[in-house]
DNA sequence: TCAAAAGTGTTAAATATACACCCATGT
DNA sequence: ACATGGGTGTATATTTAACACTTTTGA
């Protein structure tokens, strides 16, 4: 879709007032990231709005994979943000001049938007980024060094950890992070990482197994020195 | 506000496809009850719309407040409900055309709505219940006994309770069902009606007991035979 | 053969569970 | 005084935590 079109007819395809935000969160190099794209000079999360006829969560699926390519992630719907004055009216009026399109202030994307705020989790080596129709640029930053964000997005990010903190103890979703095999020292790593605090080894592997998801296959030996560890992979 | 105006005008006050239902919760002789209202032949969840310059919390609040005269209770934001076809088209149809007001298809209530679901607890003794501008009548009904309910309704309902059950394990909230004063078995009776389990007494009185969120005041009477209870309040 | 990293075991502490015992009250 | 229900203690099992020991590997 044009961004003529988009303007123009976009209130004729999308519920109006709602969007999709989604904090694509993926790891690398030992340290969490998240992809954001470049509207005017800020930066934003990749986002959406809910076609008349689809589920919210088809809309959150749809975005996901304009953005990354992937059709298949962990993606899940984690706060509601409401705010009275959440709006991008401000960026569009920067960007559409700057970019020669006719601009008012009665279009449909100026309006207030109440964002359903989602979190996925992806393998970053697998991501295929593209920015959307609007921004300048996209790159994966560090979530703990954002840049400037537009309006709440990195209040949205900020929450996004929180509860994938909450999440990680309950549920076993951390590997989704990771490429189909990894290492139980990775997958300490990427805990540490993720909750800011060390794990005890001996007790984070006995954990992990016994939950008995993972399938253990031969070695690695990517490791500089030392024993080379098991590689696993997520049962089914 | 009139039902006439509300037809009519309410576009101009409300954020269209957006509404926000509240699961408010009581307990009353060993029950745990929701209130409902009746809409046309079937009945549904308080409901209300987020005004244009409302912040999503304070629609649910003011919701709330509406239909119990409650200014402080327990409310969450538990799902967001986004199916493609939830309309309430049909019943409106009914029942405005039942009571006389000009029906026609293009009415804002018409369309589609995404559902921001919200529960609440509340003590069910303070509850002055008020059914809304459209419903005949209101009511208290046992969860596990809900009447015909419109569209999805009773799914939020029964969603509401698993989500009251995983979070009464992680968070000490299921007094706000009781009122001020209350005694530890009825304390653990609540919460085997809400888990549908029995718990064991003296595990029980431990663990509420040992996060110190309680004070203990003198003894009750209202126990037919045996010991007397003493009576808790929750602190500050 | 030694250091580094991974895997496993062993013991201690903390929690959870089951049940027993004692206390207060009404009949 | 005894049956009933409430409060507390105790002994056992389970889970969590801390750390030690062993294995594998590269230098």
């Amino acid at each position: 879709m044009d961004v003529k079109k988009f303007l123009e007819e976009g209130e004729q395809h999308y519920l109006p007032n709602l969007s999709v935000d989604i904090v694509i969160l993926g790891y690398q190099n030992g340290i969490l990231k998240v992809l954001l794209q470049k509207l005017n000079d800020k930066w934003c999360l990749p986002g959406g709005y809910v076609g008349i006829k689809e589920t919210v969560t088809d809309a959150a699926i749809r975005v996901l994979e304009e953005r990354t390519g992937l059709k298949q992630s962990y993606l899940q719907l984690f706060r509601v943000f409401g705010d009275a004055n959440r709006s991008f009216s401000k960026e569009f009026e920067v960007i559409l001049k700057k970019e020669g399109y006719a601009w008012h202030k009665d279009l449909w994307i100026n309006k207030r938007f109440v964002t359903l705020a989602h979190y996925a989790l992806v393998d970053i080596e697998t991501v295929f980024p593209n920015g959307g129709i609007f921004s300048l640029a996209y790159d994966w930053y560090a979530i703990e060094e954002l840049p400037e964000m537009h309006m709440d997005h990195s209040a949205i990010v900020v929450a996004s950890k929180e509860q994938l903190q909450k999440d990680i103890t309950v549920s076993p979703i951390s590997f989704k992070l990771l490429p189909t095999t990894f290492t139980m020292p990775e997958l300490q790593k990427l805990h540490e990482t993720i909750l800011d605090k060390k794990l005890e080894r001996s007790r984070f592997q006995k954990k992990m197994l016994a939950m008995e998801i993972f399938d253990r296959l031969p070695k690695t030996k990517d490791n500089a020195q030392g024993r080379k560890p098991y590689l696993y992979k997520f049962k089914n």
